[in-house]
DNA sequence: TAAAATATTTAGACTGATCTAAATTTATTA
DNA sequence: TAATAAATTTAGATCAGTCTAAATATTTTA
């Protein structure tokens, strides 16, 4: 097995290869909230372990075992995130840092069989794809509501952004997972929007038009 | 925060402690597959600390913040073994390993709302006690089968050995928590016990006997 | 394309947890 | 109670993960 700062050094990988292919030694600094020095003593370890293809100044790639431990995290991460909200009655913006801790926990058998206690469900509460048991999810196309021009509908499926604020702040206009909504106008200045959730209108500004995902 | 080694020695010096009051380094290494020295080292940072009084030579009891943290890490330990057995059907001899990890997750809003889901069960699948959110328990006086004498009854109620070993065979012969039993006759030569268990005769060995905790 | 800026790596050190081997203290027993 | 055995602690080392400061490589830009 491999320890938590390993898992946590490929989760970090996995995610920000998403967007950019080859990640860069900085990058992952960032997003560990380490330092670059730490950063490229570790990938030296999991080069040497083979769980990363490093070439020294030249960025890294998850190699295949490399990335199944990656998705295997993010799978255990996310079924315990719907695990706290659905069974447990947390607020979607509170169980990031517990789903942290549990992601770590090594048991496959345990987290097959919390799977089956929740029926298997395809997507976590901010709307993330879960991995099945053997690593595969789809993604639904996801596009931000800043994609969208006046009159388009959507459903509300994803956010591009998970911390506590932002979360707090879709609850409390009700841009919730799975709502419909209908865009009403943009604004030629500042871009915000103006959008029909439930026959209310409200406004959003651009950023938060850009950070939150619909589908359709 | 502790660390979860910390939070381990705090846990085994708690278990220790029920039996002979003071622990010594050798029964803490013994309980914890480690060597004495390494033990000496872990006791001085606890001491420094003050979750432990400690003085060369002389043993270790847990001071009162010392025990406050035993007796959660084992609240948590024993909640979520009764999680694994009820909600995902894990058997009584399966559970251990993965709730010695599941212990250390830190978050007391999680182990209380889990406490919540699952109706405060008072005991965990193996019937020891499971403190309360404010560290509060009580077990009931529990004694071996070989305590009783011939035609003495008893409810199954707790075990002395948690090997999966034991429990699986004590799963066989179905003397589960909860059953009753009655001392048919007890053998003068070797002192195994002859039992009713469910209008059956079992014959079970002295170590079985000694190892099985009845009430009443 | 050479200089400046930025990114990355190396060198050397620190902390927590562990170990072996040696030294010391306590307990046992002859 | 003195010698022996057992338990415990100390000394010194190692490993994982991290850091700062310095060195080196790459990229940007003038």
């Amino acid at each position: 097995m491999n320890t938590f700062t390993e898992e946590n050094y490929l989760k970090a990988i996995y995610h920000l290869s998403l967007q950019s292919g080859s990640v860069s030694t900085n990058q992952i600094a960032a997003s560990l909230s380490t330092k670059a020095a730490s950063v490229t003593d570790m990938l030296k370890k999991l080069a040497e372990k083979e769980l990363i293809n490093y070439t020294k100044y030249q960025g890294v790639t998850l190699t295949s075992p490399g990335e199944k431990i990656a998705i295997s995290i993010i799978r255990k991460h996310r079924l315990w995130e719907y695990f706290l909200v659905e069974k447990l009655n947390f607020k979607w913006d509170e169980v990031h840092d517990v789903a942290e801790e549990l992601e770590h926990i090594s048991s496959k058998d345990l987290i097959d069989r919390l799977d089956d206690f929740m029926g298997h469900p395809k997507y976590d509460p901010h709307g993330d794809p879960i991995p099945d048991s053997s690593g595969k999810f789809k993604t639904h196309e996801l596009k931000p509501i800043s994609a969208l021009a006046a009159n388009e509908i959507g459903v509300v499926s994803g956010v591009r952004e998970h911390s506590p604020a932002f979360l707090q702040y879709l609850e409390k206009v009700q841009l919730i997972i799975g709502r419909k909504i209908k865009v009403i106008e943009i604004n030629d200045y500042d871009h915000s929007v103006i959008l029909l959730v439930e026959d209310k209108k409200i406004q959003i500004s651009r950023e938060v038009a850009n950070n939150l995902l619909i589908t359709r």
